[in-house]
Formats: C-alpha cells, structure tokens, sequence
DNA sequence: TGCGCCATCCAAAGCGCTTTGGGGTGAGTC
DNA sequence: GACTCACCCCAAAGCGCTTTGGATGGCGCA
C-alpha cells in the first residue's frame, strides 16, 4: 500500500492524502477525517526511504559506539544509556542507529553518516582526553550532544555529563571524615576524560587537607570485575596497604569486595569501599539497602537527557551549543566505617 | 558532492559512473579506474536513501529489545550480542537499526519495520513461550533471524540458539556427581523459551537418577545481582538449606556470592555455585582461573553467527529455514566442591 | 451583478540513485 | 566493402514521497 493507491482508493490526489496525514492546514476536516480513516483500515504508512529522500531530513539518529581498543569490550553503561535514549526517540518517531566500530575508524563513520546522510544528528560516547571528533563533527556541520565532555576542546559544542569531579570530590572527603588516610584510586582509563576529572576530584579532596595523593595508590585501567579484583588483591597483600578504596564503577567494586572477602576481611568493617554507581538495571546497588556506599546517577536518565537535546539541536540548529551537568548524589551503604587504628 | 556532480565532473554520465563504482561489467577497466579514483578524491559516497529507494533494499537490519516488562530492564546479553552482530554489519555494509519498544509494542515495531521499509531484515531477541511474533514475521514476509527458540512454534523459522538443555543437564550431573542432593535452581523467567528448556535440562539430570525435584528449591525472575543475593540469602537460612546452587547468569551468581560470603561461609568449600557464563566482555568469570565453575558459551559469537545467518537469508531468501545451535563448555572454577555430609 | 478572497484541492517537479533499453564505434569476418 | 559482434557508453524512466505553484469553486461584500 503505497500513498498512489490510497490516494486512488480516495479518488484524491497524492498531494492531498499526503497533507491530511502529515497535519497541514490547507486540507478541509472532513477529507482529513476521511483520509486518516481509509489509511488506518488499509494500515498504510509512509516508507521512510522516499520520504526522506524527499524531506532531506533522515528521522534518525546516529550512536557509534566504540569499541575499547583494548580488549574490544562494549562497555555496559552503553546497554542503559541507549535504553533511555531509545526512549526518547521512539517517542518523537526518530529511529536509532548503531554502529559499533574500533576506536581508530571512529572519524570515517561520522563522515559516512554525514555524506549517506543516513542520519540527522550524533550522540558521540566516551570522549577522550583531546578527542578530535567535536572538531570534525563541527567542520561537518553534524548536529550532536557528546556524552562527557572533552575538556581541552576549544570550541563549542553540546554536552550531557555527570559533575565527576564534584561526585569523587566529595566521595573522598567522605572516606577522610572517616579518618582514611591510604585510599587507593581504581580509576578507568585515564585518556578518558571522565576519569581525569574524577582523579581531579580524588586530588583536590586530598590538596585540601594538605595531604599528597600517593602514586603507588592510583590505578587506571578498564573497568573490569577482575581488574577490581586483581588490583585490590595485590594492593591488600602489601603491608603498607591502603584502608580504603574509591573505585570508578560498581563492576570493579565487585571485584574488590570479590578480593576483600578472598582474603577474610570484611567490607565495611575492616577495608572501606565507596564507587560511583551508574545504576545500571541488572547490577542495582542492592536492593532496599546498598551494598556499596556510592556516589549515584542514573546514566539512563543521561541517555533521555541527551537524546532530548541532541532533537532540540536539530529542530533548531542555531540556538547554540547547551549543557546540562547532573549532579551525583552520596548514599551510605554499608561498604564503609571509621578507619581502623 | 552527489552523482550527477561527479559525473559532470568526469564528463560521463551517471549511468557509467554509477556502474563503475558498483563494480558492472558494462564499462572499461580504464574508465572505471578514472571514476573510483575521482570519487575517492572528491570524498564521493552514494546518498543510502536515495540508493535504498532505488534498489528496494534498505541495507539495514533491525534490533527490536524488549524492555523486560517488570522494571524496564534492558539484558546486559544485549550489548554483547550486538557487539557480535555489528561487527557482521559493518563488515558487509549493513547499518544496524535498534528498537527498544515495550513487550506489548512489539507487533507494532515490527510492522513498522516493514511497512516503512526500513530495514532487510530483523533480529529476534528473548524469545517467549508461545511467542507470537515468529507467525507475525512469517506473515509479513520479512526475513528474521531469532536468538533461542520457540520451542511451541509450529511453523519453520531459523534460529541460534545455545544448547540451553544439555548445558543444564550437565551442570546438573556435575554437582550430582559431587555428591550434592539438595540444589536450588536459580533460573531466568520462565516464560522464557531459554529458562523453559534450562529447567529440563535440571529436571533431566535429576530424573536420570531417580531424584524428585524439589519445588521449593526452584526460583525464577530478572537474573539482577539481588535476585540472586536475596534468594540465596532466604535459601541459606533454612533449616533445610541446599549445599549447591545452580545458576543461569553470572550477574545473580555474583549476587549468590556474597549471600554466601555475608554469612560467613565460603564459596566452593561449604556451598557449590555453577552459573551459566555468557562471556559478557566487562563481566569476565575470573581473569586467568574462573571464579566460577561454568557453563560457558559466548553471546557475542551467537550475534555474529545470527548477523551471518541473517544476511544469508537475505541473499538467498527461498532457502529455506536453518538453525545453529551451540554448545556449551563446562569449565571448571572454585565455586564447586564435594557435598559435605 | 461582479469582484476578490478564502478554502480546497491538484499536476508536476523534484530528492539522488539504479537500471532498462538502446546507440555509437571500431575490430573481425566473409 | 558490407555485415556482425563486442565493447562502452548514454538518455530517461522510475523508486515513493513532499512541496511548489497554480486551478477551481463558493462565498461575502459593495
């Protein structure tokens, strides 16, 4: 069923049939009526192709999601990040597309959505530390909200991001209140650059209070349940070993309570744990009570978030680049306590 | 820079210059070289819509995840299973369009797919029990490929399933074999085709050796951490507690783990857990000596063999329905021992 | 009555590509 | 020298939709 036969079907012209259904002013009630009714019982529906051939506009929005180099993981923050967004899209008819590609064919992908002009705007994932693609993105004049910030970026551009260094600012000044001293950093990589600021955030709790970060304490890496585990266990067999632990994700905390335990110790009791919690679906921080204490934001919120500023973007494209900083929230589970002497 | 640009620029028409890119035999080796070489410069890509409208075929495969209903939880298999099929994509020039629609919109999304045509093609994810949108599929004639089955499906259809039963039924002669008798099954939901057949494969094992399954050790809902600490934590303070668990994913076998840990006990010694183990990337079982002992199969390879399935069908539709279905590996970790007496 | 003015509707021209159905040109054949 | 093939190439017709630039007719108003 294409607009030719329902048009036929109606004895209207395409022209008609087509303004009925899209909401145009220059079409009487009654047709309109008409019109609607005859394309609901005949279940026509416009083929995107043609439409937004036609349109120029391709009612879709491009995700690349990158594929860390290392050890090509697709990190799980993506799973719940595109669920709130694919929300928003599905809401507003935009359809979402997804390609996942190595870190180094990053740039062709968004020169290719631009030149099929397969889609109308980019949300851009994980930037890095002098990441280039808000610079390619603005060259090619593609409409897109990056997920994170880029901090050394001197240009303009759209942004949804968590307040890292706040959230970690504050999650260390925890652990200090509590008397720690050794607190081990078990960051993600450091060429992202939500990690650099949450180091930024570690650093300053301590520059406060006039105490040097320990390099032999800070750890960088991807944030895997057995690199959680690997990187406490080794640092909990030192004799100079730390009290507390700041990770940067539950799934390595998982990890570190995973070496706690190994090691008879007790959570909360003898070692202090505090993470940053993405509240991804299947690993909530517990159910009633949190497991971990943690520094809480809903990186599925981000994801509607992003999605709804990457469509105002394009309705709207010379309004300016936006942000929007979400702001973490502490909560107290039980994986910390008062530092033993 | 579209066709008619570059052939003007060539002086040739777009016919030819059309044929040279796509590889026809109809023009000279000469020409084409002139061509490819002065789109190559001139950063030339074919615009997909107007390709797709022109050819009928869209290019692109459709994800429609379902938002498990109960708390809007989107599987963590997905990410990797994705991971796996858009490496498929990319490779063949595939675009990946995804969905994330509630169960009850399912039907819709997949109409739309196809009366919108925009996509070739649709991957089947979760399958159900009495899962209706295998006939919808058919009906509508679009190509699909499904991950699992549907084991009351009564029409062909092709699928990549895992061998959900054998695995189970092997875990389960495992822990026999140590001698436990009283083993808490801790299953997906069970309106699940997946969960479905892992419970025979329990019940199998169990009936072989004349043992009556125990209602009260058999569980089933969203496999989150806390589902799996909490019905493990409920189990293991009974009077009558099993000695061993057995598990369908190592996200509420983690969950199952530190119920263990919380009361003291220690894993593999006083209490046995075997989890199926889906290789989620950022979820490894352990670095070099699993955590868990394991039923072991990679998601990721399954969405690669689907994505191939996929385009094979979609390259040769009237060939008929075919299946995949992967075995499972038992490895060992230190989550299994001997049932004490 | 005649004029202009809305309110409705339509024919046709694209959007950028593929593909059908030829049409020249030069080499090979008798 | 006429004829047949290949071999290259081209003009133009779609693919299914939106949108421009009218056409038509009914109505109020002077």
């Amino acid at each position: 069923m294409k607009l030719k036969d329902l048009s036929d079907l109606l004895q209207l012209s395409q022209t008609t049939v087509s303004r009925a259904l899209n909401g145009y002013p220059e079409v009487s009630e009654a047709t309109r009526k008409r019109v609607m009714a005859a394309a609901e019982a005949h279940g026509y529906r416009p083929n995107m192709r043609a439409r937004s051939l036609a349109t120029g506009r391709a009612m879709a929005i491009g995700h690349v999601i990158p594929l860390a180099s290392k050890h090509e993981m697709v990190n799980p923050v993506f799973a719940d990040f595109i669920a709130g967004a694919g929300e928003v899209y599905s809401a507003k008819g935009y359809d979402m597309l997804i390609s996942i590609v190595p870190d180094e064919e990053q740039a062709r992908a968004y020169r290719e959505f631009r030149t099929r002009g397969s889609v109308d705007g980019i949300i851009v994932h994980a930037p890095k530390v002098g990441d280039r693609r808000i610079h390619l993105l603005n060259e090619i004049e593609m409409p897109f909200v990056v997920h994170g910030r880029a901090s050394d970026a001197n240009e303009p551009y759209s942004w949804v991001d968590m307040n890292n260094t706040r959230a970690f600012r504050r999650a260390t000044d925890f652990l200090l209140d509590l008397g720690h001293r050794r607190i081990a950093l078990i960051n993600g990589l450091e060429n992202m650059d939500f990690a650099i600021r949450r180091r930024a955030g570690f650093q300053e709790a301590l520059d406060a209070r006039g105490l040097a970060p320990d390099p032999d304490l800070m750890f960088a890496d991807e944030m895997t349940e057995s690199y959680g585990h690997d990187t406490a266990r080794a640092l909990l067999a030192r004799p100079d070993a730390p009290t507390a632990f700041l990770v940067s994700s539950i799934i390595p905390s998982i990890g570190v309570r995973r070496a706690i335990e190994e090691l008879g110790l007790h959570m909360g009791r003898d070692i202090s744990v505090i993470t940053h919690d993405d509240e991804l679906s299947y690993l909530k921080n517990g159910a009633d009570v949190p497991v971990f204490t943690a520094t809480r934001s809903s990186v599925r919120e981000a994801g509607r978030r992003a999605a709804r500023m990457l469509l105002e973007i394009i309705e709207d494209p010379d309004s300016g680049a936006r942000q929007d900083l979400l702001e973490a929230e502490l909560i107290l589970g039980q994986s910390t306590g008062p530092a033993r002497a």
